[in-house]
RNA sequence: GGCGGCGUAGCCAAGUGGCUAAGGCGGGGGACUGCAAAUCCCUUAUUCCCCGGUUCGAAUCCGGGCGCCGCCUCCA
């Protein structure tokens, strides 16, 4: 099956061919890490996580390297307003950015750049940028790209030169020799962060960091470059100009940009104040959810952030959960032989199943339209389930037909989409991460709701409902909701 | 203002020229249950923002409106 992704650079469907198969060279812009992260940032590393995932199932042999900003202008002011080394400040934010993903089943991507480690690297780039006449330093210590030297500007975001001048706003006091300059070695003001160069001390600007990260560690032409949709404008753009200034070559081959993440019709930031935190996500849901809410809209479509969304998400987010774990206690079954030949019609759903799938996925990445699928194999195998729970048996062939459902599931719900990690198998490390994320009040000891379930079914059996009825109410306001089975009582968390 | 994208049921979201307009949430009815919850079954858009046009045939293509979002400044 041929994979088919939209170019951001083409605008078009494009066929995916990597440059040297099975090989596949990624990058992604990772996060400036002066803050915690939040649903917006969440979304751009759940989608490129799930997608290094997916073409890893298809075979490629993935390169992926993600980077962090640890210098820019919010970083130092952080580090001012709180009197620390600017240091100290990205440290703290990596180590919570950890923290995060590893609870959202991001893995750590193969390379993980710094800007402070690479130095060296992106002098480099820029007195090759200089000697090639497509930037000048200034008298007051600045380096700046000239845009107008690259002929090919815009060609991403699809703007001219022209019209970008038109509206470009010139600041008092620069010394760019046009306003669409944009710096690659900043003067460093006193007490900032600042590195030795040829011209004088300074910082890099932000554009030239990932020119610098791809060129190092996956080389001058890459497969796919990913990032958020505002990106694209100006910083993608200016590293194109910048990377193929020097080397004449394409900078990425195919372009990914996902959708932004809004909030009541507006995009969720910093600056304007209307984010929220993954860790806040964390203390109210677990991550799942909200990595089952980001693939469930298309990846290049906004997704409009809400709370009832994440209830929803959570709601079909437990529908998946219990099929899956209602196998065990379909193993506990009395299994019976199953007369008749034949095979059991669940696998020939496992089937369909998998191929719209597969088939949703190489069509431009639509994880909502995979996940359609998977709900309707679900709704199977809750068949299979009610039937087996309503007898207390279960055939054989039925068994394994559910096995194997289950293990469709772990190819792609869990394998692919990193949902299920710490169902299939139990994953210790995710439920550490989340328990301890979990809010104290949230957690009522669990001797304690086993002894009141245990209380509630000796009412039950005396038909005391009045009582029964008390415990389960009282327990649900405690966040603690019980379901009678033909296999006594199970509670969950809500 | 320029550029890019989007408008499908109460809500989210597929479908991109022709089978009965996926799937989920919510609502209604039923089964199950002591009652619930969960699950299952049935049901919930004669119609796809509006107006024209192309076509035997359009939600899907074209033209024109209206509305929404993003980018144009740091931003995943």
């Amino acid at each position: 099956m041929t994979l088919k992704l939209f170019n951001t650079l083409s605008g078009k469907l494009e066929e995916f061919v990597p440059e040297n198969p099975p090989k596949v060279k990624i990058y992604t812009c990772g996060v400036t890490v002066y803050d915690e992260s939040h649903v917006g940032h969440g979304r751009s590393l759940i989608v490129f996580d799930t997608f290094r995932r997916y073409l890893e199932h298809l075979g490629y042999k993935v390169r992926f390297v993600r980077n962090f900003t640890d210098v820019d202008d919010k970083i130092i002011d952080r580090a001012k307003s709180e009197c620390k080394h600017f240091m100290e400040i990205a440290d703290r934010y990596i180590a919570r950015y950890y923290e995060d993903m590893e609870a959202i089943g991001v893995r750590p991507a193969d390379v993980e750049p710094r800007v402070t480690d690479h130095i060296p690297e992106i002098i480099e780039l820029i007195k090759r940028l200089i000697e090639k006449g497509y930037a000048y330093a200034t008298p007051e210590g600045n380096v700046y790209f000239s845009v107008e030297k690259f002929k090919e500007y815009g060609k991403l975001s699809k703007r001219s030169i022209d019209e970008l001048i038109a509206g470009a706003r010139v600041e008092p006091g620069e010394d760019k020799r046009n306003p669409l300059d944009f710096a690659l070695w900043k003067r460093s003001k006193a007490g900032e962060p600042a590195w030795e160069s040829p011209w004088g001390e300074g910082r890099p600007g932000w554009h030239t960091e990932c020119v610098a990260f791809v060129f190092k560690h996956l080389g001058e032409t890459i497969d796919i470059h990913g990032g958020g949709l505002d990106l694209v404008f100006p910083h993608h753009e200016n590293e194109i100009a910048q990377a193929e200034a020097l080397t004449g070559k394409p900078f990425a081959r195919y372009w990914m940009h996902n959708g932004l993440v809004i909030v009541n019709g507006q995009k969720m930031s910093k600056s304007l104040g209307n984010f929220v935190t993954l860790k806040e996500i964390y203390t109210k849901y677990h991550p799942d959810v909200l990595r089952l809410l980001v693939l469930s809209v298309h990846y290049r479509s906004p997704l409009d952030f809400s709370w009832e969304k994440m209830e929803t998400s959570k709601k079909v987010y437990e529908r998946i959960r219990q099929a899956v774990e209602d196998y065990e206690t379909l193993k506990t079954l009395k299994v019976e032989e199953t007369a008749e030949g034949g095979v059991h019609p669940l696998y020939s759903t496992i089937k369909e199943t998998e191929e719209k799938f597969f088939k949703a996925l190489a069509e431009d990445f639509k994880t909502q339209e995979a996940l359609a699928a998977v709900m309707e194999l679900i709704s199977e195998m809750n068949k299979i389930r009610n039937e087996a729970f309503r007898t207390k048996t279960v055939s054989k062939a039925a068994l394994e037909a559910y096995g194997a459902a289950v293990n469709s599931i772990k190819n792609t719900l869990r394998n692919i989409f990193g949902l299920l990690e710490d169902v299939l198998p139990r994953c210790p490390v995710r439920e550490v991460v989340r328990k301890e994320l979990e809010p104290a009040s949230a957690v009522l000891d669990e001797s304690l709701i086993d002894l009141l379930v245990e209380v509630r079914q000796m009412a039950r059996e005396r038909k005391v409902f009045d009582i029964a009825d008390k415990i389960r109410d009282a327990l649900k306001e405690k966040g603690i909701v019980l379901e009678d089975t033909p296999f006594g009582t199970k509670w969950k968390r809500a």
